[in-house]
DNA sequence: CCCCCGGATGTAATCGATTGCCATAAATTT
DNA sequence: AAATTTATGGCAATCGATTACATCCGGGGG
């Protein structure tokens, strides 16, 4: 079965394509009986368009590039969730793509979407150095935003929480529930977030007279494995802090694994706090205090960014949007 | 900045169109010099191509859409990683859907998606019967592909795990456990795979003589809640059974925390058993038993099957790939 | 010495929708 | 009644890469 085009439609409809076209996009007025016989033409025909050729000509594809460092991870799930939805109600599509970590597969993954002429991109960097050259090369061709995360030195749009506030509610929390020492697990990844979350505990601790220790801040990668391992080292070796701070709601978790295995009690011996409030910490046992990030918002800024960038040319925005502390039960 | 084509190298190399085409992509040889030269000039104008144009003339995008019912479920999130990684194998892009339950999103998704002439599409379709008619208005014109679920009565190419063979080897487990009785805790909807688990279930403890009753086959939908509160129900009222059999892993781990809850042991009170075995699933405590589906497979099946679609215009292939029974704590 | 063949290249048509520009007709103004 | 505006509609160029077809060249065979 062949294509059914415009030009067909314009045939049975008895006008021109470009009557055809005017009528269905309504870009230009057409009158009452040749929208009602192209709309039946259209109808019968069963025309669907061609979107490509219309991209083409109108140098717009209505399609935003996503690129995050892992699909798995719950928190840039229900990121990549939220920004499909809010591209949807724009009318819009999402091209994802999964950089596993990795800046050479992040850089292709960008040369492909400028090479497909998305109308933007929106990523969070896998590496704090090295996805630079790639983002820089792609954001002179193409509008992007850089979610959650940036890379230290690029002037694009930004969109994330206010890490060092976050960590501000998590410690000043942990200071009113009587936490006199503190340990951090986190990743040795070396982007923005990762940076500011340790500085913000760095800061807030020496702040609030909360002691900490360099054997007591680890560094490996977002991961529950991660966060169970180094809870272990830290609870079979020395002097036990009164809480474990953790970068990610992950490493948490793993954390709480790790209480339990080695029967520390939590919130009773030890109080332990994540950050994104993933959809689990709430249902584990015992519930995870930790850091809601408002994704739906995040998102929605991110998506707003791109729609305004053709427009303004000016400077790049950077918005951190204020994070919510969620009390639960490991505190 | 202007937009780099192909002209501009053409006429920076000093060749035609044809050639520089012919150059880059391979398509019909062409001597080393006019190579090198094309190769130079495209590098120094920094030339990345135009895939609408070029899709436009080939009719192919090299982009396969997928329409889940929700991202954040994280079976289906761990789909759709495995689909990404296997198109990024192909040199092809992924453009994603997400349906939220609802055959309306869904089929506007799907119409969406064949007016972008995507190469194939992906489904997981949210309903067994309402998602029938976008279903087949799409696959006329489009090669689709059903993972996981499939549409009574469509005559789609399908890829998933074997239900009936699952629910067999969970089953032939709890017997040989000394299960004499169990619950099974499922959804409402209407899908092959909802419904082939139940009835595997039915069948199975049947054959085994594993004692069911009407008031333990509880249908909501797939969530940790409701398999929290579907279990409350079941340990507040009447007679409890030996086992409660999951359709999914996020009802089993809502089961699980309703047990300790409710101070139920498991396993020695009461077996658990889900079905996807998520993540999450075996850093639980108690480490969830439950029914691994080769999602690496299934996604690189339904990439082949889709890939394959133009030549083969034969018959549907059903393809149900064997399921592995992880066996952890809480049986 | 002429013809044929195959490799390399160029020219221009093509994919399908959009839109600048002009034409026509009807409505309104002067 | 003439002039001007307004409302519609059509023609054909256009977006950028691909490719069918034509061309050109040099070498081998007759």
């Amino acid at each position: 079965m062949h294509q059914v085009t415009i030009a067909l439609v314009a045939e049975r409809a008895g006008v021109s394509t470009a009557t055809v076209s005017r009528a269905l996009s309504g870009s230009r007025p057409v009158s009452a009986e040749s929208r009602r016989r192209v709309d039946r033409a259209a109808q019968e025909l069963g025309y669907s368009g061609n979107s490509i050729a219309s991209a083409l000509r109108r140098s717009r594809t209505d399609t935003v590039g996503m690129v995050v460092p892992s699909i798995a991870n719950p928190f840039f799930t229900s990121l990549v969730e939220s920004v499909e939805h809010a591209l949807h109600q724009e009318g819009m599509q999402l091209l994802l793509c999964d950089s596993r970590q990795d800046p050479a597969i992040e850089g292709a993954h960008l040369k492909a979407l400028a090479a497909r002429q998305v109308d933007g991109i929106i990523i969070s960097p896998c590496h704090g150095t090295r996805s630079r050259a790639a983002i820089e090369a792609t954001m002179a061709a193409t509008p992007l935003v850089q979610l959650d995360r940036h890379v230290a030195g690029t002037d694009t749009d930004w969109v994330g929480v206010d890490d060092h506030q976050a960590m501000r509610l998590v410690m000043e929390h942990l200071a009113e529930r009587g936490v006199r020492s503190a340990a951090f697990i986190s990743s040795t990844l070396t982007n923005s977030s990762t940076e500011l979350r340790l500085s913000g505990f760095r800061t807030q601790a020496d702040r609030l007279g909360v002691a900490t220790r360099d054997a007591w801040i680890l560094l490996g990668e977002y991961s529950m494995q991660w966060g169970r391992s180094a809870a272990n080292d830290l609870l079979a070796s020395g002097p036990r802090p009164d809480a474990i701070v953790c970068a990610d709601d992950l490493i948490a978790l793993g954390a709480l694994r790790s209480c339990r295995e080695n029967g520390v009690r939590v919130p009773d011996d030890i109080k332990v706090t994540g950050f994104d409030d993933i959809d689990f910490s709430s249902l584990f046992e015992p519930a995870l205090t930790t850091i809601d990030q408002p994704r739906e918002r995040i998102a929605a800024e991110a998506v707003r960014l791109l729609a305004n960038a053709a427009e303004t040319g000016g400077t790049a925005a950077h918005i951190a949007l204020a994070p919510a502390l969620r009390i639960r039960d490991s505190t």
